[in-house]
DNA sequence: CTCCATATGTTGGCGAGCTTGACACGACTG
DNA sequence: CAGTCGTGTCAAGCTCGCCAACATATGGAG
């Protein structure tokens, strides 16, 4: 016991820490005006980095956004996890448990109250819709690992195949909300329950 | 208000993780064996940097081992910068509770205990002895800024007085222990609190 | 419609910093 | 005494971020 846990590497964390200045200037700018007034030189400029290290380290401004959003789900991400992990023992709970905490989060979070005021102009609403698909896909392979993690009897196809289901739903009705968390939150369980414990059952 | 706080640029930020990944190596290193038998090498392979980098970040080896108590030496004054401020009304007794949380600390801490039973051979006695002008000045510098920001009625030059003797006392003591923790603190108080009044009560 | 301003994305040249490999020096060991 | 190991230094090479400039939309003002 006792070896070294493996301290990451001066290289890669440093890589991270850029990525992260420039992800954390974009934040900070957001709170002040919106997506599509912000320019790629004031990030790189708060980030204290030149136009150009921001275009290698992300390609297009469209690839940052989704870098952007990537993150910005992962925040959220964690307390779904959280959720799902209290709740190992009672499928049916976890689920609804994990998309309610996920819809009061996202309802009163400031960077996704100032998505849903976008009306077209605003330039940050293809990122998690039409633009959207390395955020699916992130949070979707995340979920599916914490799923999997939890209940390993289920088959892996199983769980990606829900884990996607939940995140779109999820995106979407966080983007358009039918009533209130705690209610969506029953009804897409009730719907996806049946699947998720059919899963678990059938033991290959 | 609402303006940005300023995000440490990136330049900066990198210097100070390669310092920190450099350090934090070397800590680790030390958790398994002792300072004399962790070479520059095996520090710089664990930060994932090249030797060399890790002699242009910081000279020498020795300047390297100054560094590194001076940092693991400012976790000990966080706790006695909070003691201070938490009886800013009552300097002798802020005095006695930062002299006695610094004792107790040290008395717990793992390097401070390898130090301890450093028998010569080891090589870290010097770094806190001999070598250790930048740790004192450091600390003294850091404790000077609490007490002139708490008294400010107080003469810098007597507060900059006080706190490198209250260091170099402070050092002393936790390298050779005469009394528990609280008997020290007392003791030390006794001998230093009237010049702490006087120098509070003489406004200029 | 034209002209100007602004922001995105790209390119080439430049400098700083990290790396590799080698070597001199001193200390410790067989 | 030779061999080994760690410190400290050097030169050359390369990566990476920086700067300056440019081409290309897009949008607004006259």
């Amino acid at each position: 016991m006792a070896s070294a846990p493996d301290r990451t590497p001066y290289p890669i964390a440093a890589r991270l820490l850029l990525r992260d200045t420039l992800l954390d200037a974009m934040r900070d700018a957001l709170a002040q005006r919106p997506w599509a007034e912000v320019t790629m030189a004031d990030v790189a400029r708060a980030a204290g980095v030149s136009r150009q290290t921001l275009y290698k380290e992300f390609g297009t401004r469209d690839a940052f956004g989704q870098a952007f959003v990537v993150r910005e789900g992962a925040r959220f991400l964690d307390a779904v996890e959280q959720a799902v992990r209290a709740h190992l023992d009672d499928p049916h709970t976890a689920l609804e448990a994990a998309f309610d905490v996920f819809l009061t989060a996202a309802a009163e979070d400031p960077l996704v109250r100032m998505v849903l005021r976008d009306d077209g102009t605003e330039g940050m609403l293809p990122l998690v819709t039409t633009q959207s698909q390395p955020l699916v896909a992130g949070a979707a392979q995340r979920l599916a690992s914490v799923m999997h993690d939890g209940w390993p009897q289920a088959a892996l196809a199983d769980v990606e195949l829900l884990a996607e289901c939940l995140v779109r739903l999820a995106i979407s009705y966080a983007m358009l909300p039918t009533g209130p968390a705690n209610m969506t939150a029953h009804s897409v369980t009730t719907l996806l329950g049946p699947y998720l414990e059919q899963a678990l059952g059938e033991q290959r």
